[in-house]
DNA sequence: TACAGCTATGCTATAGTGTAACGTGTTGCA
DNA sequence: TGCAACACGTTACACTATAGCATAGCTGTA
């Protein structure tokens, strides 16, 4: 069994290149709330910004004992409720194997998304394969099934992890 | 929004019919555990009779409310044990998106399966769609992600409640 | 401005889900 | 018989999530 890579430290902040990446994705996610007429609060944009800010899948409270750092003992309901926004909005999605949120860089609404979870690294990358889809709507319609939401999760290891030598 | 067909009990007794299905499906899960050389329990087997008894996904703390009906007060690694080895042995799956587990007509190792989830009735059924595995398998390969386990979980609404008349 | 209505957040409490750690009995086998 | 491995019991606790109500802040209108 390969030890997973952990750096324990669930908001790492990454390299000027994300730092910035990260600040233009917060700009267009003020743009589309602001279309659709409804508020990227500070307190949301936060959330946003803790779970845009790494690569995993952030745990709701890990992001509860990061904001209590930043903003006092936050509570749970503040950020599940903060999640469930940005969620509607399609700016994060829930992983349900992992109990646990990733940002979506594409947030157009209701979307179909496929994940794929590296069991060593812990990197959590978004595919929008046609194909799946695909196979799974006439599998669906097939079985007379009329298909809501698909979950989709890939568990495995990334390209980088398994180029890596094992770790010792 | 269409209310749930629920009746609330989790463990519905089903037909003489399926009580005969569950009676031979233990039958052959008795077999299936002897030629592997593991053994399937009175408890053991009691849980995999409450999971089968459910074409709905079973909550593991409802089983630890039927067990403690029938045996005196289960605790939780009780359940927790019992749903591991039958997971092991691919008697019974986990739906991640409901923290629920569900019978598996199957009980071959290591297949990988999809589910289809009835919002409206909770019925869950298992379809093994090599469509579906092919396309999963072609895009995580194209990714160069090395796949070990893949969870599909498809909610919508099954062909039967379909064709009910909503529910007022 | 004053008010009403709505949205967002704060807060307490509690429900629901899952596991660690250790002890005891049971089984199968040398 | 004695040992080793496995199954189960038990306590305690960690983690995940939501209900319900109170408060603050924004928005549009008279």
């Amino acid at each position: 069994m390969s030890t997973r890579r952990e750096d324990n430290r669930a908001f790492h902040g990454g390299g000027h290149e994300h730092q910035t990446c990260i600040e233009d994705a917060l700009a267009r996610a003020d743009d589309v709330c602001r279309e659709r007429g409804v508020r990227l609060t500070p307190l949301r944009r936060r959330v946003l910004e803790l779970v845009w800010g790494s690569h995993r899948a952030v745990k709701a409270y890990d992001l509860l004992a990061a904001l209590g750092d930043s903003v006092g003992a936050a509570k749970p309901p503040t950020v599940y409720r903060a999640l469930e926004f940005l969620m509607a909005q399609g700016l994060v999605h829930r992983i349900d194997s992992l109990n646990a949120f990733v940002g979506c860089p594409q947030p157009d609404h209701g979307h179909s998304a496929q994940f794929l979870i590296c069991g060593d690294c812990g990197e959590v990358s978004e595919m929008n394969a046609a194909s799946i889809d695909r196979a799974v709507a006439d599998q669906a319609a097939e079985s007379g099934f009329a298909l809501s939401r698909s979950i989709i999760e890939l568990h495995g290891e990334c390209p980088r992890c398994a180029t890596l030598p094992p770790t010792p």
